[in-house]
DNA sequence: GACGGCGTTGAGCGATTGCTCAATATGGCT
DNA sequence: AGCCATATTGAGCAATCGCTCAACGCCGTC
């Protein structure tokens, strides 16, 4: 029995959102067209009347991450607390699962187009929240940064780089261990109190 | 006309360079068993009486990068020399295709196992460098590290991030700037002269 | 109730790819 | 030369997966 139910999200939406819930189940790479329609209960067919399957997949990651850095970029006016929260919720229980994501989407964007699209907006996206973060603490005298663009540079990349640590299948870095290299590194980059 | 020409390589030696070759020109995803028998000149079916894909696959790729990091981290003796060609060869032209090939290896890591072994040696390798020459300079009085371990970790950390952005689309990431960076980083770990 | 457009279905196509295995070629040994 | 073990071949199998498209059901309209 199809359709005829106007409170239920739109067919499109509904696409979007079976396959944001299988990508943060499986991965980007193991997410299917066949699962996606299975989980949103329709027809094969449908995906494709509505999405090409590299676009959808590309939206639905888009959407998942959106919604990440928002959460984690939130400024409280505080920037002490906002850089606290970045600390603090960089390298969470569940974080693990998010940087594979992270991982996933660069590797993917190589080849991908859409992907790439929404993969390199997110990274400039990402990158600018801790700008601003910096900036702002800076100008409110709280922290002595020579040059907030770069610190901000420097923290992600370290980010990135500790979170494949994390990932990384033989290593033992652990989440707390992550979190203080990270907080090592920005006392490093202050010059003054 | 089939072997005979005892000076040859071993079929298994054959098949492992082949298989570098194309690694390194298309990448660890998009190697195909045909075209490393082709390129090696042979039948698709002796990869199968030597290998099984995935192990020639790892194979070729440690080789690769076990060549990278011996020349990377080759003791001159002196530990100043030894961070300057660190620092100067990690961000070199070709290291994008490098990188590229580490960060397949990450992902591929999570699912393929013969990978997962080889990428995790060589992940326990290459941080153990960096941190034999760091440790060398501090017992020399070359430079006051707080904990060269420690500074291993995060100078390894921003290193692949900063690949990382070196590799994204659409980020403005230079290898020069990258390098900058590096050394910046270091200089932030040093506390007297 | 007949008609027609729209949304939907799902069997199946076509391309890809690792791997099998019966057939064949080669080289050493007697 | 005859024979056998070993090395090698490559057509084809089997599984995977995005996508097509002929068919169908639903609903509004006349």
């Amino acid at each position: 029995m199809p359709v005829s139910d106007k409170s239920a999200p739109s067919r499109r939406e509904q696409l979007v959102e079976a396959t944001i819930a299988l990508v943060l189940e499986v991965g980007l790479r193991a997410v299917k067209t066949r699962d996606v329609t299975e989980r949103a209960g329709v027809g094969t067919g449908l995906l494709n009347h509505y999405f090409r399957w590299p676009e959808l997949r590309a939206l639905a990651w888009a959407r998942l991450f959106e919604e990440v850095t928002q959460s984690q970029f939130a400024s409280s006016g505080d920037p002490r607390e906002d850089l606290e929260r970045y600390f603090t919720t960089a390298f969470t229980m569940d974080s693990r699962r998010y940087w594979h994501l992270w991982m996933e989407a660069a590797e993917l964007a190589a080849t991908d187009e859409p992907m790439k699209t929404v993969f390199a907006k997110m990274s400039v996206h990402s990158r600018g929240g801790l700008c601003d973060l910096l900036r702002a603490g800076c100008a409110k005298g709280i922290w002595n940064l020579e040059n907030p663009e770069e610190t901000a540079i420097r923290l992600s990349a370290m980010y990135d780089g500790l979170a494949g640590m994390l990932l990384s299948p033989a290593e033992e870095m652990h989440p707390e261990k992550a979190e203080a290299h990270l907080r090592r590194a920005f006392a490093n980059e202050c010059r003054g109190l």
